[in-house]
Parts: structure tokens; sequence; C-alpha cells
DNA sequence: CTGTTAGCGCGTTCAC
DNA sequence: GTGAACGCGCTAACAG
């Protein structure tokens, strides 16, 4: 594939020289422009090949004043949402069109402006920030060189845009299916309440329970995102009412404990009681018994949507402003209907 | 912060007109160079500061020949190595000093090689190499300018550097607890037999055994890397033979599966069965019940070793060769001692 | 159609 | 101590 010559890699020059035109003429005929003689550009091309020439990114960005690379700076400890997020990104500029510098603050606002000076430096045409919760974020500030696009983590100041899930929507959803599948008697256990998820899933959740004309069969418990806290707030719930037909779970792992404790009690899922998550974490929903029903966010199109802001504002210098909630999704498995 | 002036990023002439320098005095004082005047310098900074000054990072790659980045080429589809592999390699390069490119190629050779030519037209200073698989992989060739450490999956051409977790001496590790336990009947449930993890992880444990003068309760069952494959086989192994009193499992996945049959057949883990596994997946290792002793892989030192290797390469020009297998850990919880 | 010139922003001589 | 000149590799603008 691409070799080098002399410990150095080949230049536009090495084949200009070598097909001898002049520097500028090899360009045009690498690059596909049309004022040069097919003659000419098939020696250029041949020469081209023959060196293994690679056409220098870092010239080419000095001089362009684009450098089509873009900085993805995240403070997703476990990367469970920026990989796709990446992806989406990846495949929205084009693969190969454009590439992505990613750096991890760890959630370290010191260490965020450190990268975000180095990305600075470097002149990437746009920055996408990742945060690892929905509570909104310090701006990196109005007056920065190129585009921005915070995702999931939304930023404070409403001049910047924002894309974050709409977990509001979520709730609603959840309580959507649980009725439409009969359900009467549901109680919610949920995260963090620190976490702006957990409150904004629970109140869809309220909204639409409101709507339908109830409530929650018992007043809704906020905890942590973990499954000890959902078997723990589960086998409460479940002793104290065996009524109980459904349960609305803040985050997959809550409803993994959830199912765990309904199994140490006995209760059929789904015959005897519903369960639903939130997430779609694969290796959680996947592998649970049954498989979980949960409301999933699609962080590849959250990518995809961010880059294609950014891709937008590269040749408008504008981005729009605001929050954006995007859609999220139900996708039903056998916690809360029989399946398969 | 970092302001631009004009709608065009600030420049070192900029700087130097505005301190009335020229721009090569201007670079001696921002770069700290000692042969200039301390109010010269003083100037300098002050007016690098009034226009919010950022070095042009592509400029300065261009002259010197080294760009201070690297590339992540992965394959890790659910992005569970990358992560930390990326940030053990920040930290071993010291944050903002260099950074890196990520590119997904998604298991695609032909992607691959795009996001290949792409980083190697980037003039990146080194490649890291990361696949989902402790397969060798097929190298990315000898004719490459650029230094290349293989994580994970190493090259199968053995004059490449590869970085690999040693899944054989995991395996003992894993035995060598359960014996120090006071096991005797020991099963292995492991994951899918095409993968060199689990022959590897399987065949170290074999050898513990034949050390130990002792072998397999039962005849090991590789199957796939799910929980659903764990519970089905342990639920089979549990009832043909009762005196089973430890499970190696191939994975945590496996192993949540099994900790599941477990309590279903009423065993008692610790206590009755001895449960370990592997990955250290804390999603799924800490939230078990008992929480899960494992064998695990640190992803962050692989980063940080890949990276100083790559570092060593910048200078010396060379880099060494062979498959290096790093160390894994033994990380105890509850479910092979009774814990807390 | 092709070549010459100039400049992107910076660092590095080497005179002064 | 300081500045003028040059070059990194490439492309846009012009001249031929």
């Amino acid at each position: 594939m691409s070799t080098e010559r002399n410990g150095r890699a080949a230049t536009l020059n090495d084949v200009a020289q070598r097909a001898r035109v002049s520097a500028a003429t090899a360009s045009k005929a690498l690059n596909g422009r049309t004022d040069v003689a097919a003659a000419t550009r098939a020696r250029v091309l041949a020469a081209a090949e023959e060196v293994g020439f690679t056409p220098n990114a870092v010239a080419r960005g000095l001089t362009a004043g684009r450098t089509s690379t873009v900085g993805l700076l995240t403070s997703d400890l476990d990367g469970r949402f920026v990989l796709p997020i990446l992806m989406g990104a990846e495949d929205a500029f084009g693969a190969g069109r454009i590439d992505v510098f990613l750096c991890d603050a760890r959630g370290d606002a010191v260490r965020e402006q450190h990268h975000l000076r180095a990305l600075l430096s470097r002149r990437v045409d746009g920055i996408i920030v990742v945060g690892d919760r929905t509570d909104p974020r310090r701006s990196l500030g109005r007056a920065l060189p190129v585009p921005v696009v915070y995702v999931y983590a939304p930023s404070s100041d409403p001049r910047d845009l924002s894309l974050t899930p709409d977990n509001v929507e979520g709730g609603r959803l959840a309580i959507r299916h649980l009725l439409a599948c009969g359900r009467s008697r549901i109680v919610h256990i949920g995260g963090d309440p620190s976490y702006a998820a957990a409150q904004d899933r629970l109140s869809g959740a309220q909204e639409a329970l409101a709507a339908a004309g109830t409530a929650f069969a018992a007043e809704p418990m906020l905890g942590e995102w973990s499954e000890h806290w959902g078997r723990a707030a589960a086998a409460l719930l479940l002793e104290r009412d065996p009524e109980i037909d459904a349960v609305f779970c803040g985050s997959d792992q809550i409803a993994r404990g959830v199912l765990d404790a309904a199994r140490d009690l006995g209760r059929d899922v789904p015959r005897d009681l519903a369960v639903i998550g939130f997430d779609n974490w694969t290796v959680l929903a996947e592998n649970s018994r049954p498989r979980l029903t949960t409301v999933g966010v699609d962080f590849e199109a959250l990518g995809r949507t961010a880059a294609q802001h950014l891709f937008h504002a590269f040749d408008d210098n504008g981005i729009e402003s605001g929050v954006l909630h995007t859609p999220v999704q139900l996708v039903v498995r056998g916690t809360t209907i029989p399946v398969g």
C-alpha cells in the first residue's frame, strides 16, 4: 500500500518530478480538475502510484483553512454513549472525509479546558461535546471560533445548540405501553433523584397516568442507578402491595434488579407482573429472562444529527440555537408481553 | 478564553505586530526560548493574551514533520475495550500533548484501509490497532511510515508488536483461586469455541488443574458469550452432577447466567457453589448477587503500555517485535468467598 | 493546457 | 537580543 522512500514520505514534488510536470499540474491532475490533458493526468497518476504518494492533509489543511477534522470532547466515563455517537457522526460525515479527535475529560473541568485548547490549536472545524447525564452543563462559551454541538448533556446556555433525548416522552411511552397491556396498578422505581433523567422520566410517566385519569399505585421510589437498588426497592414494594401488576424502571440496570426480586417472590413476568426498563442497554436487556422491554435512545442517530448540524454550520458559519429533544423508542421484548 | 478576531483566528504575526516585534521574536518568546529579553517576552505574552492567540498546530506540524497525533484504529463494536485503552494512552502521552484520532472500522477490512490511508494522510506519528477478540488479525503491513502497536487482537505477523492479555494465565489464576478455596469438583462453562480467548482460558485452567494433579469434574462446555448460554449450561451440569462445587466461567456474562441458574436450583453461592467469571466487566460483576469474583484485564494499562512503546518509537524510529502477553488480575468478590 | 509565483502559519537558521 | 530570510507541502491565481 503506501510505502515510504528514503525514510521520508513521498511529496507532491516527488510525483511531479517523476512525471516531468510542475507541482501545480500534478496537484490538479491528482485532484480531478478538468483543466489537464488526459495523457498528463495518466502520467501523474502513474507516478503517484509508483512512489506511493499519500497527500499530506496537514499541508492541505494549512492552505485550505479547514482541516476536515472535528473534536469529540467527552466525559462519558464508561463509554456507553460516546462510541455509538462517534459512529453516527462518522457515517453522517461520510467515512474518511472527516476524522475525529476523541478527548476524554473525565468529568474534570480543567482537563476539559486543556483538551479544548488543544482542539482549537489543531484547528478542528467543529466540536461535539458529549456528557454522561442529561443535566445542563456549563457552556464552553460563545467566543469559540468553531461551531459546537452539545449531545446528551445539553448546554445551560440556550444560545448553544444541544441535542438531548426526550426523557419525558420516554416516560410517557413506557406508561402508555403498560396501560395498553392492561395494567392498572403501576409503580415506579427510578434512579438517582439528583439526575434530570430520573426526574424527567418520572414526570413523563406521571403525566401519561394523569392523562389516563389514574396515578401510580404507590409513591415513586428514586434511589440509584443500580441493580441492587432495583432489587431492594422491588422487594419492598411487592411485599407491601401484592396487587402491583407493573413496574416502570428508570434504567435497565434497575429493571434487572426488579426481575431478580420478582423471581425470588415467585412472581411470573410478564403474566403477574410487567416490567419495563430504560436505555436499551443491549447487554442487559437482551440477556434478561425474559428479555427486557425498554425505552431506548438511538445514540447513532444522535451522532448523525450532531454531525449534520456541524456540517451545515461549516458552510453557513452559523448554527441553530436551543435544546432539541430527540425521539426515544419503545423496544418491546418479553417482560411486558409474552414473546417467543 | 480563546477569542477570534475579524472572524479569523489570531496568528503569530498579529501577536508580533501588536507587541512591535518580529514574528521570529514572538515565536521565541512564546516558546520559552532563553535568548529573548524579559521585557520583550512580557510584551509578547500580553499581546498574545489580548488577541486570544492559539498557536496553529497544523502549521507547526507541517514544519516539524511530526504532528503529535496518533491514530486509534478499532473494530471494537461495543466499545468495551477501546475507551479505557484510549484513556490509558492519553495518560501515558501526557494529557493534551498528543491527541488521538479514533476511527471505527466496524470489522470491515475495506473501511479499515480507508481509515488507514486517512490517518497516514494526516501524518499521525503512530497507530494503535485495537481488535475485539484475541485471535491474531491480519497485519497492516510492514511498509508503513509510522510505528504501529496492536492491542488486544495481536497481529499475525510476528515482526509487528502486539499487546494481548494473558488469557492462559487468567485461566490458571482462576483455577488456583478455586483450589485455594478448597474446591475439588470444578467445571468449566466457556464462550464461543471459535475464539482464541475461549480456548486460552480453558487451556490455562486445564494446565493448573493438571499441575495440582486433578482435572475438571466434567467435560468443559464451550458455547457462546451470553448469559443465556451460562444459564442453560449450568442448569444441565448442576442437575447432572449435584456434587459440583465450583464453576469457572469464560466471561462475566456467562457467570451471571450461572448465578441465575444456581439460584433457581436452590444452590447457595458461594457456600455450596463457587463461581468465577472473566473480564471484570463492572456493570455485570459489581451488580450480581453476590458480587462476582472474576479475572480482569486492565485495559487502561494496556493503553498506557501501547502509548509508551509508540512514544519510545517516535525517537528511536524502531519498535520491538513479538506478542507481549500482559498480566491479568484476580478480583475477589463474593461468589468464591463469603464477603461483606 | 501548463508552469510560475505567492502564500497559508510557524520555527529555525544566521546575520546584525 | 532581535529580525530577515527560508522552507515545510500544497493549492489558488494568474501568465503564458
